[in-house]
DNA sequence: GCATTGTTCAACCAGATGGTTGACAAGACG
DNA sequence: CGTCTTGTCAACCATCTGGTTGAACAATGC
Protein backbone atom coordinates (compact mmCIF):
# COMPACT_ATOMS: atom_id res chain seq x y z
CA UNK A 1 0.00 0.00 0.00
CA UNK A 2 2.74 2.40 -1.24
CA UNK A 3 1.38 4.18 -3.49
CA UNK A 4 -0.85 7.55 -2.87
CA UNK A 5 -4.03 6.26 -4.36
CA UNK A 6 -4.24 2.87 -1.89
CA UNK A 7 -3.77 5.49 1.16
CA UNK A 8 -6.21 8.34 -0.09
CA UNK A 9 -8.62 5.38 -0.56
CA UNK A 10 -7.73 3.67 2.62
CA UNK A 11 -8.39 6.92 3.82
CA UNK A 12 -11.63 7.31 2.67
CA UNK A 13 -12.57 3.59 3.27
CA UNK A 14 -13.29 4.96 7.38
CA UNK A 15 -16.74 6.17 7.86
CA UNK A 16 -15.23 8.76 10.59
CA UNK A 17 -12.63 9.91 8.15
CA UNK A 18 -15.16 10.64 5.91
CA UNK A 19 -17.52 12.44 7.86
CA UNK A 20 -14.17 14.59 9.21
CA UNK A 21 -13.47 15.35 5.86
CA UNK A 22 -17.30 16.18 5.30
CA UNK A 23 -16.73 18.35 7.84
CA UNK A 24 -13.90 20.06 6.78
CA UNK A 25 -15.29 21.08 3.65
CA UNK A 26 -17.02 23.61 5.73
CA UNK A 27 -14.36 25.15 7.67
CA UNK A 28 -10.80 24.15 8.86
CA UNK A 29 -10.65 22.55 12.63
CA UNK A 30 -8.31 21.63 15.19
CA UNK A 31 -8.11 18.09 16.37
CA UNK A 32 -10.00 18.85 19.44
CA UNK A 33 -13.04 20.32 17.29
CA UNK A 34 -12.82 17.36 15.22
CA UNK A 35 -12.94 14.98 18.25
CA UNK A 36 -15.76 16.50 20.10
CA UNK A 37 -18.69 15.03 18.28
CA UNK A 38 -17.28 11.35 18.40
CA UNK A 39 -17.41 9.04 21.20
CA UNK A 40 -13.34 8.71 21.50
CA UNK A 41 -10.55 10.06 22.84
CA UNK A 42 -8.31 12.68 21.12
CA UNK A 43 -5.16 10.56 20.46
CA UNK A 44 -7.50 8.68 18.05
CA UNK A 45 -8.85 10.97 16.10
CA UNK A 46 -5.04 12.52 15.95
CA UNK A 47 -4.36 9.24 14.26
CA UNK A 48 -7.17 9.51 12.01
CA UNK A 49 -5.92 12.70 10.96
CA UNK A 50 -2.30 11.56 9.99
CA UNK A 51 -3.78 9.15 8.08
CA UNK A 52 -5.74 11.49 6.22
CA UNK A 53 -2.51 14.16 6.05
CA UNK A 54 -0.69 10.65 4.74
CA UNK A 55 -2.99 9.65 1.98
CA UNK A 56 -2.35 13.95 0.95
CA UNK A 57 -5.98 14.55 1.57
CA UNK A 58 -5.32 17.45 4.48
CA UNK A 59 -2.06 19.37 5.46
CA UNK A 60 -1.83 21.41 8.94
CA UNK A 61 -0.41 24.58 9.68
CA UNK A 62 0.81 26.29 12.95
CA UNK A 63 -1.08 28.91 14.58
CA UNK A 64 -0.09 29.72 18.46
CA UNK A 65 -0.41 26.15 20.07
CA UNK A 66 -3.57 25.13 17.27
CA UNK A 67 -2.60 23.25 14.39
CA UNK A 68 -5.38 23.91 12.61
CA UNK A 69 -6.22 20.86 9.79
CA UNK A 70 -7.45 22.18 5.80
CA UNK A 71 -8.67 20.10 3.63
CA UNK A 72 -6.85 19.78 0.54
CA UNK A 73 -8.81 19.86 -2.73
CA UNK A 74 -6.11 18.49 -5.40
CA UNK A 75 -5.97 14.98 -4.69
CA UNK A 76 -10.22 14.60 -5.19
CA UNK A 77 -8.87 15.13 -8.94
CA UNK A 78 -6.62 11.83 -8.63
CA UNK A 79 -9.62 9.93 -7.57
CA UNK A 80 -11.99 11.09 -9.99
CA UNK A 81 -9.62 10.16 -12.62
CA UNK A 82 -8.85 6.74 -11.91
CA UNK A 83 -12.84 6.32 -11.72
CA UNK A 84 -13.35 8.25 -14.56
CA UNK A 85 -11.32 6.27 -17.05
CA UNK A 86 -12.18 3.03 -15.68
CA UNK A 87 -16.35 3.84 -15.28
CA UNK A 88 -16.05 5.38 -19.13
CA UNK A 89 -14.37 2.08 -20.72
CA UNK A 90 -16.80 0.01 -18.65
CA UNK A 91 -19.67 1.71 -20.50
CA UNK A 92 -18.01 2.02 -23.82
CA UNK A 93 -17.80 -2.23 -23.59
CA UNK A 94 -21.70 -2.28 -22.33
CA UNK A 95 -22.96 -0.55 -25.17
CA UNK A 96 -20.33 -2.50 -27.87
CA UNK A 97 -22.24 -6.19 -26.06
CA UNK A 98 -25.33 -4.22 -26.21
CA UNK A 99 -24.96 -4.16 -29.96
CA UNK A 100 -23.88 -7.91 -30.59
CA UNK A 101 -26.85 -8.75 -28.74
CA UNK A 102 -29.02 -6.61 -30.91
CA UNK A 103 -27.30 -8.33 -34.09
CA UNK A 104 -27.95 -11.83 -32.72
CA UNK A 105 -30.89 -11.42 -32.41
CA UNK A 106 -31.44 -9.78 -35.84
CA UNK A 107 -29.40 -12.53 -37.65
CA UNK A 108 -30.07 -15.56 -36.58
CA UNK A 109 -33.48 -17.16 -35.17
CA UNK A 110 -34.16 -16.93 -31.06
CA UNK A 111 -33.05 -20.47 -30.55
CA UNK A 112 -29.85 -19.50 -28.64
CA UNK A 113 -31.23 -16.75 -26.13
CA UNK A 114 -30.25 -18.51 -23.10
CA UNK A 115 -26.38 -18.33 -22.81
CA UNK A 116 -25.49 -15.34 -21.36
CA UNK A 117 -26.50 -16.68 -17.77
CA UNK A 118 -27.14 -13.29 -15.98
CA UNK A 119 -25.47 -11.21 -17.67
CA UNK A 120 -26.95 -7.59 -17.90
CA UNK B 1 -17.69 -0.63 8.34
CA UNK B 2 -20.65 -2.42 7.39
CA UNK B 3 -21.97 0.47 4.55
CA UNK B 4 -21.39 -0.06 0.66
CA UNK B 5 -19.23 3.07 0.41
CA UNK B 6 -16.85 2.18 3.07
CA UNK B 7 -16.87 -1.32 1.33
CA UNK B 8 -16.18 -0.09 -2.23
CA UNK B 9 -13.44 2.36 -0.81
CA UNK B 10 -11.57 -0.48 1.15
CA UNK B 11 -12.24 -2.71 -2.00
CA UNK B 12 -9.93 -0.17 -3.99
CA UNK B 13 -7.48 0.66 -1.70
CA UNK B 14 -5.23 -2.31 -2.67
CA UNK B 15 -3.72 -2.31 -5.90
CA UNK B 16 -4.19 -5.67 -7.14
CA UNK B 17 -8.32 -5.18 -6.87
CA UNK B 18 -7.63 -2.26 -8.85
CA UNK B 19 -5.77 -3.65 -11.31
CA UNK B 20 -8.07 -6.45 -11.61
CA UNK B 21 -11.18 -4.16 -12.52
CA UNK B 22 -8.91 -2.19 -14.60
CA UNK B 23 -8.62 -5.69 -16.25
CA UNK B 24 -12.28 -6.10 -16.36
CA UNK B 25 -13.33 -3.48 -17.82
CA UNK B 26 -11.91 -4.89 -21.14
CA UNK B 27 -13.26 -8.62 -20.77
CA UNK B 28 -15.08 -10.89 -18.24
CA UNK B 29 -12.62 -13.32 -16.73
CA UNK B 30 -12.59 -16.19 -14.37
CA UNK B 31 -11.28 -16.46 -11.11
CA UNK B 32 -8.42 -18.14 -12.46
CA UNK B 33 -7.67 -16.33 -15.42
CA UNK B 34 -7.30 -12.96 -12.94
CA UNK B 35 -5.07 -14.82 -11.25
CA UNK B 36 -2.69 -15.83 -13.90
CA UNK B 37 -0.40 -12.29 -13.86
CA UNK B 38 0.02 -12.39 -10.08
CA UNK B 39 2.13 -13.90 -8.04
CA UNK B 40 -0.05 -15.62 -6.17
CA UNK B 41 -2.46 -18.35 -5.01
CA UNK B 42 -5.61 -18.70 -6.70
CA UNK B 43 -7.43 -18.87 -3.42
CA UNK B 44 -5.65 -15.69 -2.64
CA UNK B 45 -7.56 -13.93 -5.65
CA UNK B 46 -10.47 -15.57 -5.44
CA UNK B 47 -10.59 -13.79 -1.83
CA UNK B 48 -9.58 -10.50 -3.86
CA UNK B 49 -13.10 -11.05 -6.23
CA UNK B 50 -15.12 -12.14 -2.68
CA UNK B 51 -14.00 -8.34 -1.87
CA UNK B 52 -14.92 -7.23 -4.85
CA UNK B 53 -18.20 -8.09 -5.19
CA UNK B 54 -19.36 -7.56 -1.87
CA UNK B 55 -18.79 -4.06 -2.46
CA UNK B 56 -21.08 -4.39 -5.11
CA UNK B 57 -18.01 -3.92 -7.58
CA UNK B 58 -18.54 -7.30 -9.79
CA UNK B 59 -20.95 -9.44 -10.02
CA UNK B 60 -20.62 -13.36 -10.94
CA UNK B 61 -22.68 -15.75 -13.35
CA UNK B 62 -22.46 -19.38 -13.99
CA UNK B 63 -21.25 -21.08 -17.29
CA UNK B 64 -20.63 -24.50 -16.74
CA UNK B 65 -18.14 -24.96 -14.41
CA UNK B 66 -17.15 -21.40 -15.34
CA UNK B 67 -17.95 -18.08 -12.76
CA UNK B 68 -17.07 -15.40 -14.79
CA UNK B 69 -16.29 -12.32 -13.05
CA UNK B 70 -18.21 -9.50 -14.55
CA UNK B 71 -17.63 -5.66 -13.87
CA UNK B 72 -21.31 -3.93 -12.55
CA UNK B 73 -20.57 0.09 -13.45
CA UNK B 74 -23.58 1.41 -11.44
CA UNK B 75 -21.40 1.63 -8.34
CA UNK B 76 -18.67 4.12 -9.38
CA UNK B 77 -21.50 6.13 -9.35
CA UNK B 78 -21.98 6.15 -5.85
CA UNK B 79 -17.91 7.33 -5.17
CA UNK B 80 -18.12 10.13 -8.22
CA UNK B 81 -21.38 11.57 -6.57
CA UNK B 82 -19.79 11.18 -2.87
CA UNK B 83 -16.27 12.97 -4.01
CA UNK B 84 -18.13 15.65 -6.39
CA UNK B 85 -20.45 16.85 -3.81
CA UNK B 86 -17.24 17.66 -1.48
CA UNK B 87 -15.41 18.43 -3.98
CA UNK B 88 -17.28 20.90 -5.08
CA UNK B 89 -18.18 22.57 -1.52
CA UNK B 90 -13.93 22.94 -0.93
CA UNK B 91 -13.84 24.39 -3.62
CA UNK B 92 -16.64 26.99 -3.38
CA UNK B 93 -15.06 27.21 -0.15
CA UNK B 94 -11.53 28.00 -1.45
CA UNK B 95 -13.07 30.77 -4.01
CA UNK B 96 -14.76 32.33 -1.25
CA UNK B 97 -11.41 32.35 1.17
CA UNK B 98 -9.63 33.90 -2.17
CA UNK B 99 -12.51 36.89 -2.37
CA UNK B 100 -12.13 37.48 1.47
CA UNK B 101 -8.30 37.96 1.13
CA UNK B 102 -8.52 40.06 -1.60
CA UNK B 103 -10.79 42.16 -0.13
CA UNK B 104 -8.60 42.54 2.73
CA UNK B 105 -5.58 43.68 0.62
CA UNK B 106 -7.81 45.84 -0.94
CA UNK B 107 -9.88 47.52 2.19
CA UNK B 108 -7.36 48.02 4.98
CA UNK B 109 -3.29 47.96 5.26
CA UNK B 110 -1.81 45.25 6.09
CA UNK B 111 -2.11 44.85 9.83
CA UNK B 112 -4.24 42.30 10.68
CA UNK B 113 -3.94 39.55 8.25
CA UNK B 114 -4.23 36.49 11.17
CA UNK B 115 -8.01 37.61 12.58
CA UNK B 116 -9.63 34.71 10.62
CA UNK B 117 -8.61 31.38 12.39
CA UNK B 118 -10.53 28.73 12.20
CA UNK B 119 -14.06 31.15 12.27
CA UNK B 120 -16.79 28.82 9.99
C1' DG C 1 -18.76 -44.37 -11.64
C1' DC C 2 -14.53 -41.85 -11.80
C1' DA C 3 -11.16 -38.46 -13.13
C1' DT C 4 -10.51 -33.58 -14.45
C1' DT C 5 -11.09 -28.70 -14.17
C1' DG C 6 -12.44 -24.57 -11.79
C1' DT C 7 -13.55 -22.60 -7.58
C1' DT C 8 -14.34 -22.16 -2.74
C1' DC C 9 -13.93 -23.31 2.29
C1' DA C 10 -11.21 -23.93 6.66
C1' DA C 11 -7.40 -23.31 9.50
C1' DC C 12 -3.54 -20.88 10.25
C1' DC C 13 0.01 -16.98 10.35
C1' DA C 14 2.30 -12.25 10.08
C1' DG C 15 1.39 -7.66 9.82
C1' DA C 16 -1.74 -3.59 9.64
C1' DT C 17 -5.53 -1.02 11.86
C1' DG C 18 -8.37 1.37 15.31
C1' DG C 19 -8.96 1.75 19.77
C1' DT C 20 -7.25 2.42 24.67
C1' DT C 21 -4.28 4.68 28.66
C1' DG C 22 -0.28 7.18 30.32
C1' DA C 23 3.51 10.32 29.72
C1' DC C 24 5.25 14.40 27.79
C1' DA C 25 6.44 18.67 24.65
C1' DA C 26 5.05 23.46 23.40
C1' DG C 27 2.63 27.72 24.04
C1' DA C 28 -0.60 30.74 26.58
C1' DC C 29 -1.52 32.81 30.83
C1' DG C 30 -2.49 33.29 35.92
C1' DC D 1 7.42 30.51 38.16
C1' DG D 2 3.55 27.05 37.88
C1' DT D 3 -0.42 25.48 35.45
C1' DC D 4 -3.69 24.73 31.84
C1' DT D 5 -4.62 23.66 26.99
C1' DT D 6 -3.58 21.38 22.77
C1' DG D 7 -1.58 17.84 20.56
C1' DT D 8 1.61 13.94 19.85
C1' DC D 9 4.26 9.74 21.07
C1' DA D 10 4.68 5.02 23.09
C1' DA D 11 3.04 0.75 24.55
C1' DC D 12 -0.49 -2.31 24.56
C1' DC D 13 -4.69 -4.95 22.92
C1' DA D 14 -8.42 -6.95 19.85
C1' DT D 15 -9.71 -7.41 15.41
C1' DC D 16 -9.20 -7.24 10.35
C1' DT D 17 -6.48 -8.30 6.24
C1' DG D 18 -3.86 -10.67 2.77
C1' DG D 19 -1.36 -14.40 2.25
C1' DT D 20 -0.46 -19.54 2.70
C1' DT D 21 -1.69 -24.82 2.39
C1' DG D 22 -4.85 -28.67 2.22
C1' DA D 23 -9.31 -30.43 1.67
C1' DA D 24 -13.86 -30.21 -0.38
C1' DC D 25 -17.40 -29.03 -3.68
C1' DA D 26 -19.52 -28.46 -8.47
C1' DA D 27 -20.01 -29.34 -13.26
C1' DT D 28 -18.26 -31.65 -17.27
C1' DG D 29 -16.13 -35.50 -19.87
C1' DC D 30 -14.83 -39.92 -20.37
Amino acid sequence: MTDQLSRVFAALADPTRRDMVARLTEADHTVNELAAPYDVSVQAVSKHVKVLEEAGLVSRSREAQRRPVHLEAEVFDLMTKWIERYRRRAEERYAALDAVLARMQDEDGPSRTDQEGTAS
